[in-house]
DNA sequence: AGAATTTGACCATT
DNA sequence: AATGGTCAAATTCT
């Protein structure tokens, strides 16, 4: 295959991210059994963006038109996107219509770039319901998702995604270059350690005082899309959220603190270079 | 000023 | 008619 050299470097990072986040999961499976379950989830979510990222490096930017199955409305409107105009002619996706994927997570930080725009209350749910779309539509992307809190968990997401990102060959993946370039990573999934979910939401309305911190990712080169037509651009301000409370590396009590891959990971000197080759 | 979000209206689907 | 998804004007944020 030929992979540009931008592409190579991030499909090497995504195969120490996949590499990483299964070591996690089996650290915290063998850690404590009993109560890994959300974690593992979390690990288990960090392991599929990673496969998606890497399947699509692989695949080559080619699959970007061999979208498989979307929803008639959505191909319609796909078949139009020649002409930058996004003068959609309704697309309304049906009610309940199942999504392509459902992930249940503690953070709504996916790695992709989504401008809110909608929000809606549900008959039951005590939570509303939160629309976003991808922030590169403008450039033809039409991937969709849907984010809605838990009724039970308020630490935990129900995040259904809609449609495939067009933009993942250019867009997410420049993106993802670029901060690579800047000598920074992609935004990492929430850091939720001990049972303790100190994680908390900040479009909880009146009270968002969460122990948070923003991460902003900065933009790449000319290809921010600029679309002031249409009331479309985006910038790379993302809305990721993580609670550094919890995580103090310098003081865990875990029993693998400072001898194990997860702490050379942390100070950098984990051996990658045999991790890859045993791929 | 421009960009991003909020929020009620609008409309398709059930 | 009710419900859920989207639009777009208004508002807030940078």
């Amino acid at each position: 295959m030929a992979l540009g050299s931008s592409a190579a470097v991030v499909m090497e990072l995504m195969t120490m991210g996949y590499q990483s986040a299964a070591y996690l999961g089996e650290l915290l499976r063998s850690a404590s059994p009993a109560t890994a379950g959300e974690q593992q989830e979390l690990a288990a979510e960090i392991l599929r963006c990673c496969d998606r990222v890497i399947a699509k490096l692989s695949r080559g930017a080619t699959g970007a038109t061999t979208g498989k199955k979307r929803k008639a409305a959505d191909a319609a409107a796909a078949a139009a996107t020649s002409s930058s105009l996004p003068v959609t002619p309704t697309k309304r996706r049906a009610r309940g219509a199942e999504a392509e994927r459902e992930v249940r997570s503690g953070t709504t930080a996916d790695g992709f770039i989504w401008r809110k725009y909608g929000q809606k209350d549900i008959n039951g749910c005590k939570h509303p319901r939160l629309y976003y779309r991808c922030a590169f539509r403008g450039q033809g992307c039409l991937a969709t998702r849907r984010v809605q809190q838990s009724q039970d968990d308020p630490a935990a997401f129900v995040i259904a995604y809609y449609g495939e990102h067009t933009c993942g060959g250019d867009a997410a993946t420049a993106a993802a270059a670029a901060a690579c370039r800047d000598g920074e990573l992609m935004p990492p999934a929430v850091i939720n350690s001990g049972g303790a979910s100190n994680f908390t939401v900040a479009w909880n309305m009146g009270s968002h005082e969460p122990a948070s911190l923003a991460v902003e990712q900065r933009s790449c080169d000319g290809d921010a899309p600029s679309e002031t037509s249409q009331g479309w651009s985006p910038s790379f301000s993302s809305e990721v959220e993580l609670d550094v409370a919890g995580f103090e590396v310098a003081g865990a009590d875990e029993p693998w603190a400072n001898s194990s891959p997860v702490w050379e990971f942390l100070n950098g000197s984990f051996d990658w270079e045999s991790v890859i080759n045993s791929l």
